[in-house]
DNA sequence: AAAATTATTCTACTACAGTAGAATGTTAAT
DNA sequence: ATTAACATTCTACTGTAGTAGAATAATTTT
């Protein structure tokens, strides 16, 4: 039970990925410094990450929790690519990376031990 | 000089990267076939598609010529996924993919003898 | 050459993500 | 208890991607 985060709720899943659970007014203090949202534009978000289920919401002091973790939207988001642009194919995608040299020879020989390491 | 592609325009992009210079009215006709578009709306994302500089289009018969290549389009999207996603961090998309275990056996040993060959 | 058909552009509607002001509810201070 | 300050929700505007009808231009048929 995975859905689309858009690109305002990802602001708000961030924060709670990467401090854990925040209460609500704590949410809209960082994302006013951070990317200068209103207060209420804070909250409209969560009420629609609520609505659809990528966080909880506790007493006291309307606690967030996220439901849906990175690893989840991480995975959602990676897989609407391989389809889009990949053909569903998800090795096609790593050969282009690859390709592009876009990793520098510590991260390959990293990601070869990562390879052999598996299976 | 590469920008960022609409779904929409994808559609008509995935056209001429497969079937290579195509006429717009081919381009309608598929469109409307594959994808149930009215034949103003194919002309419609063409224009746009010129507008941008995605594709050129020439005399006679409009024929339309893709300006960004199918690889182009796809590391701009794996780069605006990774920035979105993974923290910038292109190493990090690919130890998720192989961490889920979306790939088979027989891919996993492609890519290893891939990696082989680098660097 | 006029009429009919087909190709192309112009213009505009629709849906929805992004954003936030006004209104309301709640807690804290006097 | 009343007022003041703050927290939360309701409602609505804005911008833009997606879509296509009406208008126009070009070609073909009679």
């Amino acid at each position: 039970m995975v859905m689309k985060l858009f690109d305002s709720e990802l602001n708000i899943m961030e924060i709670l990925w990467r401090d854990g659970d925040t209460a609500a007014k704590r949410i809209a203090e960082i994302t006013k410094e951070k990317i200068g949202w209103s207060k209420t534009t804070t909250y409209t978000i969560i009420k629609r990450c609520l609505d659809k289920g990528a966080i909880e919401r506790h007493e006291p002091n309307f606690v967030c929790h996220a439901l849906v973790t990175r690893e989840q939207a991480q995975e959602h988001e990676t897989t609407e690519l391989i389809n889009k642009m990949y053909d569903g194919a998800p090795d096609r995608l790593i050969a282009s990376l690859l390709g592009q040299k876009r990793l520098s020879t510590e991260e390959i020989s990293r990601l070869k031990r990562l390879i052999d390491s598996m299976e």
